[in-house]
DNA sequence: TCGCTTGCTGAACGATCGTATAACAAGCGC
DNA sequence: GCGCTTGTTATACGATCGTTCAGCAAGCGA
């Protein structure tokens, strides 16, 4: 009889990313608390040095589960915005309103972000990363909304404040995912953006 | 010589005061994971077991943290909608940008805000506070509406979208407190409200 | 089949966590 | 001035934290 391996050898760049799932999924099951080396390593399936060895430390496997996480929202919104078409108001709709959508407003997605928001206050280096993801949230906005109209003087306070309506409604809908649906949170959306983009001057 | 006492005795409301307080200046200072019963005591100048003997443990005593800094929040809404005088618009433009402006958009406030969102998902006693406490804003802002003349079919989602945008430009003002300055987050929520309010049929 | 590289394990370390508890002492009532 | 109440301290406990590291073993190449 012959006893199977204890433990199967993974290329680094696999390993690393399976870390980087066990990391996002012990994020938005347990939040920042309980995201600690064991719990992670337990989830991976594998021993508590393994995050060690391949990231140097639990803070550098957070920052690089919070790269992964934004980099699959970033995709998913460029996807939203080519399936609409190329009417310009159609394509910021899509960009705002997917953001309230699947498969980005999944709960445990969610619940990954704002363990990450908790973090930025206490670590530096994750609120360099949430600096670049907002600014890179925020042009991509501005120029959505430049083709779609909205005159130069107003573009930057206009997508600040749809910016700040999407971050609103997706914290609510993570908070008490009770208060409403996830489909009425994007119609809010699309109808805050109308009215956001209607007075700007 | 007369050497003097090592510790003074406090009666227990006040004590129980001044531990909260240290509470949210260490919730602000360090973060939810940095919220110690060590380092509550420490902030607070008592002995570790103080926090256990007044509150029976760290979770009650972050729960009694929150619900005194909503309330703080809720009386500086009060006052600043009080102070408004009698227009019904004036009235609605206190109560939204006074969340962006002093003594609210405090950053300490702020980070003693975002600390306990982290919370919410893992305590549940936590989660059922902060469910009180957003019923209880956006009922407050619903009534704010009603009197500015949005009707009642719009009420509802009017107010939602109203708190989210309040919410996710607080969030930012925290999160990297450089994007934008306190004042310009209140004038663009003031736009943003005037936006909401006219197209909200 | 054997050796070598190296991904991986698992135990151990010191620090820190929340909580419980026995002893102490501040300060009021008498 | 003195005892009593009780707010407060200090310590101890077990659990868990992040990190380190010596050694095992998987699986490829020869």
């Amino acid at each position: 009889m012959t006893s199977q391996p204890a433990f199967r050898r993974v290329e680094p760049d696999a390993r690393r990313a399976s870390l980087i799932e066990a990391c996002a999924r012990v994020l938005a099951r347990e939040g920042a608390a309980g995201a600690s080396v064991r719990a992670i390593a337990l989830e991976a399936g594998v021993s508590p040095g393994l995050v060690g060895h391949h990231f140097g430390g639990v803070d550098a496997l957070i920052a690089a589960t919070y790269a992964q996480v934004e980099a699959q929202v970033s995709a998913a919104l460029d996807a939203a915005v080519a399936a609409a078409g190329p009417d310009p108001r159609a394509r910021l709709n899509a960009y705002v309103s997917a953001n309230l959508l699947p498969p980005i407003a999944d709960n445990a997605l969610l619940s990954t972000w704002i363990a990450f928001w908790s973090l930025v206050r206490a670590r530096p280096e994750i609120a360099r990363l949430h600096d670049e993801q907002y600014g890179r949230f925020r042009a991509g906005l501005e120029a959505l909304l430049a083709e779609a109209g909205v005159p130069s003087p107003a573009l930057r306070r206009t997508a600040i404040a749809a910016t700040a309506l999407v971050d609103g409604l997706w914290l609510e809908l993570c908070l008490s995912p009770h208060t409403f649906a996830r489909g009425e949170a994007a119609q809010i959306a699309r109808e805050g953006l109308a009215g956001l983009t209607s007075t700007g001057r």
